[in-house]
DNA sequence: GTTCCTATTGCAATAATATTGCATTTACGT
DNA sequence: ACGTAAATGCAATATTATTGCAATAGGAAC
C-alpha cells in the first residue's frame, strides 16, 4: 500500500501540488482496496462528507494517472491504486468478469515478444488486462 | 480479410442466423478497414442508406464479438473485424494515441508468463491492447 | 406454403460515463 | 500581502450503452 509521504512525493517530483481534493479522493480509492468507477467514488467520498463535482473527479482521477499511481480499467471504466511502482515491464491487471474484481499481478511481468517492435513504440507505464476467472469464481 | 462464406459459416457454426443486419453492419466495419465506434458505423450506414437503430447496432456487434470475428477496443470505445481467426494465443492490438488507428499484430502472439495461472483463468479469444505510437506518427 | 415458435429488430426513453467553458478559488513563489 | 498560474466548482452537454416492450422476420415442422 503506497504512504501518503510517496503519494507527496509523487507530487512533488512531477512539479504540482498535493491539494486536498487530490489527497481525498486518492486516500478514499486506496481505502476502498478494489477498483471504483469515478462516480462511485464519489458517491462514496459524499458518504464520508465531501461533496466533488464530478468533473474534479475525473480530472484528480487523470493526475494520478499521469502521475503513475493509479491504473484505468478500461474495460470496466474504473480505477485502480497501483500497488506497484511503475516501472519498465508491463503491468499485469487480472480482470474477473464474474465478481468483477481486479487483481494487479506484482510477480508477473507482462513479456510481450515484439519483433516489430521498430514499426511500433509502445507508452511507458502500459497495463495490460486480462479477462478471466479469479480463484474464487472459478 | 474475411469472406462473406466464412462470416455465414461463423453464423451456422454458433447456431444463429445470418440476418441482413448482421450482414450489413459487419460489411460496413469490414470496408472500413479501421476501428469504428458504434454511432460512426451507424452513421456511415445511414449515409449508404441503411438505417438501424442504435441498439441494433450494439447488438450485431456483440453478437460478432460472440462469434469471434470482431474485437471492442476498450481504450476507445471502438470495434474492429479480426483479421486473424481466433486461436489459443493472445491477440495484440497496437493502438496509435496519436493517428488513433489499429492494428491487430497477427504474427506476434503474445506470451505472457503466467506463473500464477493456476489462480486465475484467461477467458479465451482475449485481445490485449498496447498503446503507443506507430510509425508514421513516431 | 401455412403455422407456430423463437430470435431478432425497432423504438424511444433512460442510464452510465466523460468532457466542456467559464467563473471562482486556492496554492505558492516573490 | 500580492500577483499569477493552477486547480476546482458548476451545470450544461457530449458520448457511450442498455432497457423493456411491441412489432417483425427466420426457419422448423407439418
Amino acid at each position: 500500500m503506497i504512504s501518503k509521504t510517496q503519494l507527496m512525493s509523487k507530487c512533488l517530483e512531477s512539479g504540482r501540488s498535493a491539494t486536498p481534493q487530490r489527497m481525498s479522493i486518492i486516500d478514499e480509492l486506496c481505502a476502498a482496496k478494489k477498483n471504483l468507477s469515478a462516480y462511485d467514488l464519489r458517491d462514496s467520498l459524499k458518504d464520508k462528507g465531501h461533496s466533488f463535482n464530478i468533473s474534479t473527479i475525473y480530472r484528480v482521477l487523470d493526475f494520478w494517472i499521469d502521475v503513475g499511481v493509479v491504473h484505468k480499467m478500461d474495460s470496466s471504466n474504473t480505477y485502480l491504486v497501483c500497488n506497484d511502482s511503475h516501472t519498465d515491464h508491463f503491468h499485469v491487471l487480472l480482470h474477473c468478469t464474474s465478481c468483477k474484481s481486479v487483481e494487479e499481478s506484482c510477480q508477473l511481468s507482462a513479456q510481450l515478444s515484439l519483433p516489430e517492435s521498430n514499426k511500433f513504440v509502445v507508452n511507458d507505464s502500459q497495463a495490460v488486462e486480462l479477462n478471466g476467472l479469479c480463484k474464487k469464481c472459478q
